[in-house]
DNA sequence: AGGTGCTAGACCGACCGTCGGTCGGTGAAC
DNA sequence: GTTCACCGACCGACGGTCGGTCTAGCACCT
């Protein structure tokens, strides 16, 4: 039985599928063949849309990027906001939790914090961090111009707090594999502490009133605890 | 021709042999054919000597953060130095770009700056702080309550300090990968002005005077830059 | 409007070389 | 003579290739 759909779609569904693959078993532990069985699909048919299985990869990587990246883009670009603001809000939409706080991003993300993936992981983060440095080097720039920041160097400091974001990624990834409620409900508090300490490090980074940066709320942290509780039951 | 050796040296020859297959190459496009034909053993002796091709890696890891650690432990139970000194000198030694300051360390450390070998390099990573981290929160924690640093959570702070050491490795691996007298300077130059920035990020964390710790210096970098001169022309 | 011929490209699956890993056996050293 | 470093033929699975097939949709003719 031979089903042709449009190379986007197959394309989509492919990586949706790896998606789920890499989610569980990881990159290296899952087959070409396990794709396309998943897929119902041939392995020509799957060389036709993808030219290895690293590309299958990096394309997962863009995907996410480009998710990222729109989410940051809007806030960024804002200009009725002041420099504070912007940086606050962008900061928020920027972290890894956020992105699982609802069930479909839950599923979706999960591949980028099994510990097996750090190559997706990286590519991913050096895609979004391409697009996202210079924006927020420029929010950094006018801060510091309008004296609401005070750093020496702009660029460092954009550096720094870009990779900041990357301390959490042991315990979301702990979160992703805690099971039962009590545990995730442990994990989850230990996140909160470790979120709202970063927020601090980024006020004294930029030379702000400490508790300036809000990176985490008790609120959103039940809620992913919550929607991450019902994922681990299902 | 049947060559004999006792396990121990074998073992740290396949070490060896790996760590520059790996610079090179990469972990994934290294095999374990290329692997024992460099040694000139068989696959039966490679696969006495290490279960699979990953508990290689994981060897070599191991290895490295054994290094790492060892390197760190004596300047941090030294209790002759105040904390803050002991801190100083802890970061100095920390840094990646220290350990390959002479010719032999750099031919050594290289594979960890192949972007190839994230896995590597996020192995060794972890092991070293398992080994490091207790060390360095004891310290702060001791300058916290001898007022000599200012931190809300002293264990934040050492996940974050620890975490701001691997901010330069893109640029490492750039020096590493540069092959020409000028771009090995400029790198460099970059290199040594991160490393700055990062130094003022930590006395802001922890809350010094800005200055205080010094993470690079002109000296050093310049050696640095010496040494990989000379090993990218051989 | 309804056939007809043709082409692009989505899809197929047998096949290939290479890989990581196994195993029964060999020989040197103490 | 026991131990253990070492050998190398062998295995199944893997990522990737290739010649070929099928079909949706378009141009063209009646």
């Amino acid at each position: 039985m031979r089903i042709v759909k449009s190379a986007g779609l197959r394309r989509q569904e492919l990586l949706d599928i790896a998606l789920k693959l890499f989610a569980t078993r990881g990159y290296d532990e899952t087959s070409v063949n396990d794709v396309i069985e998943a897929a119902g699909l041939s392995k020509g048919a799957f060389y036709h849309h993808f030219s290895s299985k690293e590309d299958l990869m990096k394309a997962l990587a863009i995907r996410y990027a480009e998710d990222a990246a729109a989410r940051a883009r809007g806030v960024l670009e804002d200009r009725s906001l002041d420099c504070f603001e912007r940086l606050s809000r962008f900061l928020s939409r920027m972290r890894d939790t956020k992105a699982a706080a609802t069930p479909e991003t839950y599923a979706a993300f999960a591949p980028l914090f099994n510990p097996e993936n750090i190559d997706l992981y990286e590519r991913t983060r050096l895609a979004v961090n391409e697009v996202v440095r210079p924006m927020l080097v420029g929010i950094i720039r006018e801060g510091v111009a309008e004296q609401t920041f005070d750093t020496p160097d702009p660029e460092g400091a954009a550096d720094v707090i870009l990779h900041l974001m990357g301390v959490t990624r042991p315990t979301v990834a702990e979160l992703y594999a805690a099971r039962s409620r009590p545990e995730i409900d442990r994990i989850s508090r230990r996140l909160l502490q470790q979120m709202t300490y970063i927020g601090t490090v980024v006020d004294r980074i930029l030379g702000i009133p400490e508790g300036s940066i809000g990176l985490a709320d008790c609120h959103t942290i039940d809620e992913v605890a919550r929607v991450w509780h019902a994922s681990a039951v299902a």
